[in-house]
DNA sequence: TTTGGAATATTAACAGTGTTAATTAAATTT
DNA sequence: AAATTTAATTAACACTGTTAATATTCCAAA
């Protein structure tokens, strides 16, 4: 029966409108701003509405948080396409950085907000995206340890070694901790990325060593 | 006029009960969970006197901001005493992780939450706690490169790279974002601890070159 | 085609929030 | 003691997330 099939998609269609309103106001005027009233005006639905979509306003965020690792993925695409390991262990921090200051609202919501991990612990299950990510880096960091390009440890130490380090560097410039550091702001992004090269140049010991 | 001396201490006194309020209500119950009004509940004032002794919320938020500087820094003051650089720098990050860990509250109001920072830009001032924590950051590794003991480069940029890393490792945990990289909750510290080791590992270059 | 029931949407309401204006109470000066 | 300044309060505004009760729309069976 093709009603209930077209049922099911009209609601997906106000579940995905509900969604691009939320995006819309969360990434022009900023997380805070984000208001079930608001999201009901620009749909033009009643406020109570929402809540036949979304259990709550987390819920809401929760599948922001998810769409922000999409669309990081999209920009990881063609890394692949880059064999040397260390190489790509760089570009992946670039890229990292670059989505972090270019989308700092779902950078937030990725890896800042509380919310999306206690909608997460509520639904008992994992951080598939996130964890998805690490793996990667992960892997990078192995393959590294392998072809000999850094020295070997533990692999998961050193990933959160490095993730803290380009998370400390994108989190510290969205919330305003570098302005004495790096007084003018269009220094901010290049010395972010001397940072990440001086890690890469740190890490690597091909070349060095005897 | 002993009179007017006595008001202003009067008036610094239920300041004085308002930030502490505050603070009870914020380490007890969280950020989201302090407001006017339960403030002054605590102090038994109507919620408006509360305006009478600082502007907005957000200026309360900003003296707590300050008040945990303080806290760190009696953490640290007995860090002048470890002679060695490259020890004090590892000190240096282990308090700090500590503190972080041990105050998440206040480690969000001083290097998370973006009012303060706001607060400041809009009372046109700096952020002395903040830099001044910084510059012994960058002094100590300057030191460190003087005697030899880590590779010489640009000390903003090392303390920048470095301050990254111990905010990225502390403000990850404490946003739940290393459940599955660390999934028992006791080994996050020490697993954290050993980013920190690391890190100082990689930077020490005394014994190695030649 | 009309009736009954389910799905969907809305209105009204609750219990909060930060903040301001107007008003009352207290303390100090004249 | 009266006038004036200071301090505190009440009332109100414009919001917030969320729930319960009500109204509307839609589809299936009688």
């Amino acid at each position: 029966m093709g009603i209930a099939e077209r049922k099911e998609k009209q609601k997906l269609e106000i579940r995905k409108r509900i969604l691009e309103a939320s995006m819309k106001l969360f990434v022009e005027e900023g997380f805070g701003n984000v208001s079930i009233r608001r999201i009901a005006d620009i749909i033009e639905y009643s406020p109570t509405t929402i809540y036949l979509y979304f259990k709550d306003k987390d819920e809401i965020f929760y599948n922001l948080h998810e769409i922000g690792f999409l669309k990081m993925q999209e920009m990881n695409k063609d890394l692949d396409e880059i064999h040397n390991p260390l190489l790509r262990l760089h570009k992946m921090g670039e890229n990292y950085i670059r989505f972090g200051m270019e989308n700092p609202e779902y950078y937030d919501l990725m890896f800042i907000q509380p919310e999306p991990m206690d909608k997460l612990t509520e639904m008992g299950c994992e951080w598939e995206n996130g964890d998805a990510a690490l793996t990667r880096l992960r892997d990078t960091l192995a393959e590294c340890m392998e072809k000999g390009y850094i020295a070997k440890t533990d692999p998961t130490m050193l990933s959160l070694s490095v993730w803290s380090m380009v998370h400390g560097l994108v989190s510290l410039a969205t919330r305003q901790r570098l302005e004495k550091l790096v007084p003018e702001k269009e220094n901010v992004v290049p010395m972010i990325r001397q940072s990440l090269t001086w890690l890469i140049n740190t890490l690597d010991i091909s070349g060095k060593e005897k």
